[in-house]
RNA sequence: GGCGGCUUGGCGGAAUUGGUAGACGCGCUCGACUCAAAAUCGAGUUCUAACGAGUGUGGGUUCGAGUCCCACAGCCGCUACCA
């Protein structure tokens, strides 16, 4: 395509701009350390969620949130701010092994190749990130610090009385043995229940289940040996810490939700002629007197040790059935409740009671402890389970006013108890504190503080991850030295999984066998590893001797630079991390976490990575439906790019609408907004006979004497500033367009003020801005630096006045007339305006005013009947 | 089932946070330029012939409601027997 026939010639100038701030590393970002460094100047941390490097390279979704973050990242640089805006891959992950089972080639070839691709693609784009920081997860610099961080994690412990982590060190002094320090360490080996995927050699985190089933893999339950961390000890102060974030409420609930608090007592019961009990969680304490059975998952331990002979082959036939149907669909057994009876009885400790106890899968292992007092007429799981298996019902809480209680539906809202002893009368929350004292009191249960969030499942059974750095010998687990990080895993000529839980790295049988008898761990962490703190090796990314120092880290966090920053020091490091909502919980709650633990262990300086986050929406395909290859409504990057140029693609993107919010691509409206760069483009420039581009005459090195123009460009410089500020860069893209109509219908455009305009487009539109303002240079012969250097324009407030404005006149809050008045009229002499228009006497006429509502500089209101 | 989000012209979306509904863009219509087309420039474009009506539906508060309150409906996400 020749470019002659392009509105304005992009395929020339975009790579040249490139280039240039290539080798001029015009987007260096220096920090403590680094020549140029400046450190009275304040920080600005603007963060993207980094890319897995897949072979289907960039898709429209991610220069969405990239853009965006450039356009803020730009901007506070003309403000003066020292603004890091970094870029890596995410680049460990499933897709590359298995590719490389089909090919036999190493991941490693296939992830490079990839990341070349995803960085031409983002050069393209223009983004000002500071290259030399790039980082890549699977940089052998960059396995190192993540399996350091693993083992402060390994050589860690929760205290629970300072609530916070510390190093197991302590406990060694204290004369700890090594069995007790291995049971509290933050990350443990556990034998656990584990989804467990034939097909993909590994198993998978509760979280991933469903995403591999999608895609055709099969999964099962098994008991296996994995390591664990011990998230679930931070759960209060992930929930308590998210009060001080910048975060979209939905966000935070949902974190909140995930972590899932809920408050109540445990209680013991006595299992009639068996010498233990059964321990049970329940929020609702006050219904004991209402337990008229209970029930345990069916895979908990102490089911095989009570049951009865006469029920032994029932309970074990479920047992197997429950195991086989964990892979279904679970949703379909939802309906029907299903159980088996032990043949053992429990005593409820409230009344005496003879309760029975049964298993059934509405009972989770997982949760709780695995078993729990059921309470049909006030939970409507029991209840359905009740009434299928005819138990009995017995109402202990009254939610109204009178009447006999019917019991057709369980009630489980607050009320007040009844046929409950010693708590009959008391209001839900009374009687639940009652009997509490009272189980406390009998030594029965106590109060109780229950979490859904589970530990963290940390091992996969992969290649293509970080090695632990962890041997073993008789049994026992121990650190490698830190001198022997990075540890890598070793190359493989076979990648297919062997279809049996052994990891693959325990075929490498010469890396795997140590002298002296020690053996290698052969798992490999989760791809969240990387992410858990790549935005902490942003800030100090070719560092040898720490995972970021401590003065990069202070100068990072806002702690180092200057006081008059304006961002007060904050509990979160990053000013503004833009990112999907698909990582609303994982990925954030283990960067959370993670960073909490350093934080603890004083290897950070702040107690949250992320202080302010936005999602960004999800883009559609012009169907309105979801884009996917195999409705073909996938839009690729370089297409566009290459019809439009960089800079309409960045524009298109951040003018469809807000950030946050799911909208349809379309194709015209990429067309739309490239006509308005083409305008912007043709204020400066018009095309001769040879099609060449000629400085346009209508450009003049002249004081602005139309005020109105001049009116609209300090209007625009004030908008696009706030609206940039607010991330409304629909809003602040439809203002400049407003302007560059302005500059259109001109007859004459002073310089100063499209200079001042460039300006402001710079940071959405940056190739193109600075490419005219070159150009002017040279006509205008003025020292042609770059725009982006450049300090962000102030506006005229005088500029912005108005003489004369436009009132509008309601009668009745309808709108009937609008005249030109001074903006300082008062009521009076509005009022009398008003009352003269034609149209206003025909909607008074007959009534009576019965008041005037007068907003000056704004509209008057007649109200008259 | 639970939680969250959304609902404004033919389409994407604006609306100073209670004060002109529909900015800006797309599309469409007409005009200019052209032998012609494209591109570009200019005018118009919520519906209605008009009176009027109008921000998912119904009610309420207010001089005035897209915006606040109550009830309901429809779409889209996430989650799912969490005791």
């Amino acid at each position: 395509m020749s470019d002659t026939r392009k509105p304005f010639p992009f395929s020339e100038f975009e790579p040249a701009w490139q280039a240039r701030w290539e080798t001029e590393k015009t987007f260096r970002t220096p920090g403590p350390g680094d020549a140029g460094f400046d450190p009275a100047k304040p920080k600005y941390y603007v963060l993207d969620m980094f890319p897995y490097p897949s072979g289907a390279g960039l898709h429209v979704g991610h220069p969405e949130g990239y853009t965006a973050t450039d356009i803020i990242g730009r901007y506070k640089r003309m403000r003066g701010f020292n603004v890091l805006h970094p870029m890596g891959y995410d680049s460990f992950g499933l897709p590359a092994e298995q590719y490389a089972i089909k090919t036999g080639q190493h991941p490693a070839i296939t992830t490079a190749a990839n990341i070349i691709t995803f960085r031409r693609q983002l050069k393209a784009l223009g983004f000002a990130y500071d290259w030399d920081r790039e980082i890549a997860t699977t940089d052998p610099q960059y396995v190192r610090w993540t399996q350091w961080i693993f083992l402060q994690l390994y050589g860690a412990y929760f205290c629970e009385s300072d609530h916070k982590a510390k190093p197991v060190s302590d406990l060694v002094a204290k004369g700890w043995t090594r069995e007790q320090i291995d049971g509290v360490r933050l990350a443990y080996v556990a034998d656990t229940p584990v989804w467990w995927s034939p097909d993909l050699g590994t198993v998978l985190a509760n979280e991933e289940v469903e995403e591999w089933k999608g895609k055709g893999h099969t999964v099962e339950r098994r008991p296996l040996r994995q390591w664990m961390l011990r998230i679930t000890k931070y759960a209060q102060r992930l929930i308590d810490e998210l009060d001080e974030l910048d975060w979209p409420e939905g966000i935070k609930l949902l974190q909140k939700n995930w972590i899932g608090r809920s408050e109540g007592a445990s209680a013991r019961f006595e299992i009639i002629d068996f010498a233990s009990t059964i321990e049970v969680f329940t929020t609702r304490p006050d219904t004991l007197f209402g337990a008229t059975y209970m029930v345990m998952a069916p895979e908990h331990p102490f089911v095989a040790q009570i049951t009865t002979t006469e029920q032994l082959a029932a309970v074990e036939a479920y047992q197997k059935a429950c195991a086989s149907k964990s892979d279904m669909d679970r949703g379909d057994l939802n309906k029907d409740k299903s159980g088996v009876f032990t043949g053992a009885f429990a005593l409820n400790p409230v009344n005496g009671g003879r309760l029975p106890i049964w298993i059934a899968d509405y009972v989770m292992m997982g949760y709780g402890t695995g078993a729990i007092m059921a309470v049909p007429a006030h939970d409507e799981r029991d209840f359905e389970f009740a009434r299928r298996f005819q138990l009995p019902i017995v109402e202990v809480v009254s939610g109204r006013v009178s009447g006999t209680p019917t019991l057709l539906e369980p009630f489980s809202d607050h009320g007040v108890a009844v046929n409950s002893g010693f708590l009959d009368g008391l209001a839900t929350a009374e009687a639940k504190a009652t009997m509490i004292d009272w189980l406390e009191a009998k030594h029965l249960g106590q109060r109780r503080i229950q979490y859904k969030l589970r530990d963290w499942l940390f091992s996969r059974q992969r290649y293509w991850g970080e090695p632990f750095p962890i041997v073993w010998k008789d049994g026992h687990h121990q650190a490698i030295p830190e001198s022997e990080l990075p540890l890598l895993a070793p190359p493989l000529d076979d990648y297919k999984p062997s279809g049996t839980p052994e990891p693959l790295l325990s075929k490498a049988r010469e890396w795997v066998e140590l002298p002296d008898g020690f053996v290698r761990e052969t798992n490999t962490m989760p791809q969240w590893a990387g992410s858990c703190w790549y935005y902490l090796r942003y800030c100090d990314p070719s560092n040898t001797e720490r995972f970021i120092s401590r003065d990069a880290e202070t100068y990072w966090t806002g702690q180092g630079g200057s006081a008059e920053s304006g961002v007060p020091s904050s509990t979160g490091m990053i000013d503004l991390y833009v990112g999907g909502t698909e990582h609303a919980v994982l990925h954030l709650l283990y960067a959370r976490f993670w960073h909490k633990v350093l934080f603890d262990l004083g290897h950070v300086t702040t107690p949250e990575p992320f202080q302010k986050l936005i999602n960004q929406g999800l883009i559609l395909g012009e169907d309105g439906q979801k884009m996917s290859k195999s409705r073909g409504n996938v839009v690729n990057p370089d297409d566009v790019v290459s019809e439009y140029g960089a800079d309409a693609l960045r524009l298109y993107e951040m003018f469809m609408g807000p950030l946050e919010q799911v909208k349809p691509w379309q194709m015209k409206g990429v067309e739309g907004v490239s006509r308005f760069l083409a305008r912007v483009w043709r204020v400066a420039f018009e095309q001769d006979q040879a099609g060449t581009w000629q400085m346009s005459n209508k450009i003049a090195d002249i004081p602005c004497a139309d005020k109105e123009l001049r009116r609209v460009v300090h209007e625009t410089i004030k908008k696009v500033g706030e609206d940039i500020e607010k991330l409304n860069f629909n809003t602040a893209i439809s203002q400049m367009m407003i302007c560059t109509n302005a500059f259109t219908q001109a007859a004459v455009v002073p310089l100063a003020e499209f200079i001042q305009f460039l300006t402001i487009l710079n940071p959405f539109a940056p190739h193109l801005s600075e490419e005219v303002h070159a150009r002017l240079a040279v006509a205008f012969k003025f020292q042609p630096g770059q725009l982006s250097e450049v300090a962000w324009p102030g506006y005229d407030p005088d500029a912005l006045v108005r003489s004369t404005i436009e009132l509008i006149i309601q009668v009745n809050g309808k709108l009937r007339e609008r005249v030109m008045i001074s903006k300082d009229a008062d009521e009076a002499a509005a009022t009398a305006v008003a009352l003269g228009c034609a149209k206003v006497k025909d909607h008074t006429d007959g009534k009576t005013i019965r008041k005037i509502v007068y907003i000056q500089g704004k509209l008057l209101n007649i109200v008259a009947s």
